[in-house]
RNA sequence: GCGCGAGUAGCUCAGCUGGAUAGAGCGUCGGCCUCCGGAGCCGAAGGUCGCGGGUUCGAAUCCCGCCUUGCGCACCA
């Protein structure tokens, strides 16, 4: 029982006697001014009205029961409108770095979870283009979020989804077409919708190598030479009818596009650091049996498609309804601003049937809790989903999945924002910020800020090597405290808690360092059940500070014995600590920088 | 127009689910190197928490109404 436990009991025994209602629930928090002690209540004033009495009076009387005999607390005062402040003595306090050293590499973990299991989706970039910086905040939410997660006891699967069966795939594929006309010399014609990008013209020189050909203008000639066609050249229409047809003959020239563009992902998302457990593909949902493969509550028969399932089961729910042609669901029945379109005229589903069909999906394969993290472009989506997965009846919880929504990315440099832009093919990719300011920093500045909040990132910033950049900041603190060890010649490990005085840490600034490395488990339970990654962020900087601080103004080396190996196992507790919430959001924690 | 976010220091943002005198980083100004890394530390200036009501012992936080702003409202994805 740590000292706030034993408080908290003493609280409700004292509460009870003075005939509080059972359902009380005493809050104690940390004040924010240390002059107010270390923990606070304000459960008189709670109490205030059900036994009627003033606020003041009552925390007199509540603390004249209290039995805080074994939580170390060496005062209690009465404040402000009524709070009860409790002042914990030193030792008691530093008592607690025994547990943070003892469980190391753990310190912060807990099982609430129990480990049940959760899939997080994140990024699920379409495969029509390299990552950018709009996606790589999303990566290092979707990994944090996971990971404080398994902090927290749950059995995380990250995965990653691609769209590899739209109408924009074959666009991709059309684009690299256009490309492949310019590199055998004519002119670049791209309609409307079609990728303009750079990366289009590696595409097709990839596409080049891949059969074999010398070049372009040989490889069109062998595999589709009705495009050399000249009269296209002033007939864009004609050449785009022309160039969808080729692409919709040749799904291996479609696999081909597709597959050099997930390389490209998959080299990016390495250099991250992130690793998925799944990529599904949109595909699959569309291969034989695989109802009964992913979607088994759907009842698929032999050989039935997921999406087939899908579309089946929802018109035997009685949700569904012709009209001018199309097969339309009644979202509206379950929240839904308006009803949707799940089969189009033509015969093709939109893309919403699929999506349906993919979450059951996640159900299905055994997540009864499911996560998206998406940008808030696609906030419109969560309606239909979520109505579409109810309405299929098959014992889906309301309100699955759950969303977090995470706002744009700025990019300044030099003071100046840079621009990017996915359709006029100018774009910053991940790839060149990852190589511009380093893994480390991009991971903590696209964490440092809640999800909901447009995020600046300081390119100038995130890549100086000083204090004023918060990840060289925590990093610097972890080192210096590294750098005592290694001065000293002294194992970390060797330090054994039974041999430490606690008594000796009655510094302020120990005091303070000591708090809030105890707050840390706290912190992150907190943190995950929020599903709030800046939190750890924002921790982070405020326990470097405090080890600075602390470092600055007090020395270890050389104090009298029982104060150095205090202070040696302070500085060892405050080392996990760092190392391990560095660790949750995927950052090293390196020895010396 | 409807729906969902966001308005807090010069700038970028926290504010732990209603607590005490609203915080941090950057920037600005001023101090600190015989001592475990000055890649650091200390201090100062800087606020109508968008505006107006309400709820209560107590509101940046909860409710209502405005204002500004971002995003979304396809048989596109």
């Amino acid at each position: 029982m740590t000292p706030v436990d034993l408080i908290r009991a003493a609280l409700l025994d004292a509460a009870r006697e003075l005939g509080a209602p059972d359902t009380i629930a005493p809050v104690l928090e940390r004040p924010r001014d240390p002059a107010n002690g270390d923990w606070s209540t304000n459960l008189a004033m709670m109490l205030a009205k059900p036994l009627g009495d003033k606020p003041r009076a009552l925390a007199t009387r509540l603390v004249e029961k209290l039995d805080l005999a074994a939580a170390g607390v060496s005062k209690v005062d009465i404040a402000g409108p009524g709070f009860i402040n409790f002042y914990i003595a030193s030792g008691a306090n530093a008592r607690g770095l025994a547990a943070i050293v003892a469980t190391g590499d753990a310190y912060g973990r807990d099982d609430s979870g129990a480990g049940r299991r959760v899939v997080v989706e994140f990024v699920s970039a379409n495969p029509t283009g390299p990552l950018h910086v709009g996606h790589g905040r999303q990566a290092v939410l979707g990994d944090a979020i996971s990971s404080l997660l398994e902090w927290t006891g749950w059995s995380v699967s990250r995965e990653y989804y691609y769209n590899d069966a739209g109408v924009q795939i074959a666009n991709l594929a059309a684009s690299v077409v256009v490309r492949l006309r310019e590199l055998a010399g004519y002119p670049t014609q791209f309609p409307e919708g079609w990728y303009q990008g750079e990366y289009v013209l590696e595409v097709a020189r990839a596409y080049i190598a891949d059969r074999g050909a010398s070049d372009a203008k040989a490889l069109l000639q062998s595999e589709a030479p009705g495009l050399l066609d000249a009269s296209f050249d002033t007939d864009t229409p004609r050449l785009t009818h022309a160039i969808l047809g080729f692409v919709r003959e040749n799904p291996d020239f479609v696999r081909v596009a597709v597959d050099e563009l997930r390389q490209t992902q998959d080299r990016d998302l390495k250099t991250f650091g992130l690793a998925f457990d799944t990529y599904f593909l949109e595909s699959s949902l569309y291969a034989p049996s695989s109802a009964r493969a992913i979607a088994p509550m759907l009842g698929g028969s032999e050989g039935e498609s997921a999406v087939d399932a899908t579309v089946r089961k929802l018109e035997s729910s009685g949700h569904t309804y012709e009209e001018d042609g199309a097969l339309w669901l009644r979202t509206e029945e379950f929240g839904d601003d308006k009803n949707r379109v799940m089969r189009k005229r033509d015969g093709t589903y939109t893309y919403f049937l699929p999506d349906v069909a993919y979450h059951v999906s996640k159900f299905g394969r055994g997540f009864p809790r499911a996560i998206n993290v998406q940008g808030t472009d696609h906030h419109g989506t969560i309606g239909r989903v979520r109505a579409g997965v109810q309405a299929l009846d098959v014992g889906i919880p309301a309100g699955y999945p759950d969303y977090i929504l995470h706002n744009l990315v700025k990019l300044v440099r030099n003071g100046e924002e840079v621009k990017f832009s996915k359709r006029s093919g100018s774009i910053v990719t991940l790839e060149e910020l990852l190589a511009d300011v380093g893994r480390d920093a991009v991971r903590y500045f696209f964490a440092m800020r809640k999800a909901e909040s447009e995020l600046v990132f300081d390119i100038d910033l995130a890549r100086a090597q000083s204090e004023e950049n918060p990840v060289y900041y925590i990093q610097m603190a972890h080192a210096r405290l590294c750098g005592i060890f290694r001065v000293g010649d002294i194992d970390p490990l060797s330090i054994a808690a039974g041999d430490v005085d606690f008594d000796a840490l009655v510094e302020p600034e120990e005091r303070e360092l000591i708090k809030a490395l105890l707050d840390f488990p706290s912190m992150l339970s907190g943190a995950a059940e929020a599903l709030e990654p800046h939190r750890v962020a924002s921790y982070l900087l405020e326990t470097a500070q405090l080890v600075h601080t602390w470092y600055h103004k007090h020395h270890v080396l050389g104090e009298p014995h029982a104060i150095m190996s205090a202070r040696l196992f302070l500085a060892q507790a405050s080392r996990i600590v760092l190392r391990n919430g560095l660790a949750v959001l995927g950052i090293a924690a390196p020895d010396r920088m």
